[in-house]
RNA sequence: CGGGGUGUAGCGCAGUCUGGUAGCGCACAUGGUUUGGGACCAUGGUGUCGGAGGUUCAAAUCCUCUCACCCCGACCA
């Protein structure tokens, strides 16, 4: 490939609209460009990685016995309305109509049309199991796209579907992607960290998210883990065991309430009271489907919403408004409490039930109630775990090692989605025993736009992109430094066409460009190996490798080159 | 959706407060000199100042409305 022959613009500044590393490095090098928020181009070389990250996860689904199929982007309405899922998705479903003013939607996920699809065709246990999958644009209307590709509204992941006629061979069907999984992101060049997940809008039983373990902005999923045993749960999920002082004093302490004048935020009451923020109670009020929810939690701890939203089995949770919460308390935002709160039902993180003469809003202006305590002074409705785990807590499946925090880039996610959707949308095959059953069912992504800027993201430096080998749009870059001087074009393009005849994707900068723009544009697009050829090296009938990762030159014969080259990458 | 911000040449930006000839750097074109880490000289082209309406003798600048984009938050792969 000839450079003066290929679309790569790059850019000798960061671009306006880019926040992270990888965004500003994928823009500045040449590889996509936005046609609006979320929506971007793939320019040619970008589309060489999209392709070589598909090939790769192609041969490890096919490997695993999933076939690859295609569905169509829009789909009707109805489909997404028997799932439920029309109105449990809400506005991030991308939806549109038809000249008929007919619903449609575009596909941000395929369980449906893939159920639809088996349904009735396939009949007996004896087809089973099944995996179809596909690599596709999908489409997904975020509330705030942001970071390039990272959170897009239109991405191309691959998703696969299972079809099992029980748990026991759906087990396997799930082991089997997950190994598949791994293995197709190790073979990217990356690393990745499976983490247990909370299944969200996509329903059934359990489902796990594979990150890459980044320590810069990109990063934007906290991921805890234990230091002794293999637990790992993204933030949703992650549980704890806390550390709660067991209360010495014993004595339920009358309940008494006393001025607060002006302290509202859990800092202001503890410094005024001259208590810990361990000893206080936030309680916070949510509209849950309509309801109003009070949730206690202590002062010290963040709420998880999604954990709340669970405990409900609610779909829409939002935080009551301030005239709201003063229409609810009597009271001005900062002074709610648990303690005579009427028709409101109370649900308390599970922390709050080993608690004792805690600090709480008295739901009246300036004043706060001490010595609360649950059951004399309020009544809890439900209990659950509805709080944030924190770094340094107990880990609560080995309950020796710590919980520890890393961030990652969700790059691959699998659910076990159990009968939600064969039963909703009526897929059933007859078992050995002649019984109609719903098939077992499991969903498994992976963004392959996102796993490429989550390599970018994960291999850079100052200079550019670190592409590893498997996924670098090409594998050496060929630099004539002046393609005016005969000799150093005839030795570079000897080489290029060597490289071509062995199959090697190699790109030759013919520009007439100086050499320290090449030099500076080879950088950025990060291709793994670089071949210098110029007036000084050549003087001694040398050429130059230089390795992007390591830095490292080798002098070398223009004639050897090749095979160094082909050495080197198998290495990389 | 709430809060904050930005729209001026292909890209990055100044000019807006205080209305009066639309600018700078890079990129681009032509010629010349240069050629191992983003060259230099000369010449040249480049704009519905995001859009609509208004105020004014006069609007990039003031007012109203609107659209797009970015950042923080809520949502989520």
């Amino acid at each position: 490939m000839k450079w003066s022959e290929t679309y790569i613009p790059t850019l000798r500044e960061d671009p306006a609209e880019a926040e992270i590393v990888s965004h500003k490095l994928l823009v500045r090098a040449g590889y996509i460009r936005k046609l609006a928020a979320g929506v971007y181009n793939y320019l040619p070389l970008m589309q060489r990685v999209l392709t070589k990250i598909s090939n790769i996860v192609r041969e490890e689904m096919n490997a695993a016995g999933a076939q690859e199929i295609l569905m169509p982007v829009l789909h009707p309405a109805e489909l997404w309305q028997q799932s439920g899922r029309w109105q449990t998705i809400g506005k991030e479903l991308m939806r549109t109509k038809d000249r008929h003013d007919r619903d449609l939607v575009l596909g941000g996920t395929h369980e449906e049309v893939v159920t639809n699809l088996i349904k009735g065709e396939v009949r007996s246990y004896r087809q089973l199991p099944l995996n179809l999958y596909q690599i596709q644009n999908k489409f997904r209307d975020e509330i705030r796209p942001r970071f390039g590709l990272m959170r897009g509204r239109e991405f191309i992941m691959k998703d696969a579907y299972s079809f099992d006629r029980d748990e026991e061979s759906f087990k396997i069907s799930y082991q089997k992607m997950i190994d598949a999984y791994s293995k197709t992101f190790s073979r990217c060049g990356l690393e990745t960290k499976i983490v247990e997940s909370d299944t969200g809008a996509m329903g059934g039983k359990a489902a796990h998210e594979f990150m890459v373990i980044v320590d810069t902005e990109g990063g934007e999923n906290i991921i805890f883990y234990c230091d002794k045993c293999d637990y790992a749960a993204n933030m949703d999920k992650a549980s704890s065991i806390s550390e709660t002082e067991t209360e010495k004093e014993d004595a339920q302490k009358p309940l008494q309430k006393v001025a607060t004048p002006g302290a509202k935020t859990v800092e202001e009451v503890t410094a005024f009271l001259n208590v810990s923020a361990k000893k206080l109670v936030k309680t916070l009020l949510y509209k849950a489907d309509g309801e109003i929810v009070a949730a206690m939690i202590r002062g010290d701890r963040q709420i998880n919403e999604i954990k709340l939203k669970n405990s409900l089995k609610c779909i829409d949770l939002e935080m009551a408004d301030a005239p709201m919460v003063e229409k609810i308390t009597k009271a001005a935002v900062g002074f709610a409490g648990p303690v005579g709160l009427k028709n409101v039902k109370i649900i308390a993180d599970e922390e709050i039930s080993q608690m004792k003469n805690f600090v709480t809003g008295a739901n009246q202006d300036n004043y706060h109630f001490i010595n609360v305590n649950v059951g004399r002074d309020v009544k809890i409705d439900s209990v659950s775990e509805i709080r944030n785990a924190q770094t340094g807590e107990r880990c609560p499946r080995c309950k020796k090692g710590v919980l520890l925090t890393a961030k990652g880039i969700e790059v691959g996610n699998t659910f076990m989605l159990g009968t939600k959707y064969s039963e909703s949308l009526g897929a059933s095959f007859i078992d050995q025993n002649g019984k109609e059953k719903p098939f077992i069912m499991g969903s498994y992504g992976i963004g392959i736009t996102r796993t490429a800027q989550a390599a970018v993201e994960k291999f850079h430096d100052e200079r550019g992109i670190i592409w590893p080998a498997s996924i670098a749009p090409l594998s050496v870059e060929i630099l004539p430094l002046n393609v005016n001087d005969d000799k150093q074009r005839e030795v570079a393009f000897q080489i290029y066409r060597k490289m071509k005849e062995r199959d090697v994707e190699v790109l030759i900068d013919d520009r007439d460009e100086r050499a320290g723009v090449k030099f500076n544009d080879a950088d950025l697009v990060g291709l793994p190996l670089r071949i210098n050829v110029g007036e000084k090296s050549l003087k001694e009938d040398k050429v130059e490798i230089v390795v992007r990762r390591t830095k490292e030159v080798i002098s070398i014969k223009p004639e050897e080159a090749l095979e160094k080259c082909v050495e080197l990458l198998g290495s990389l």
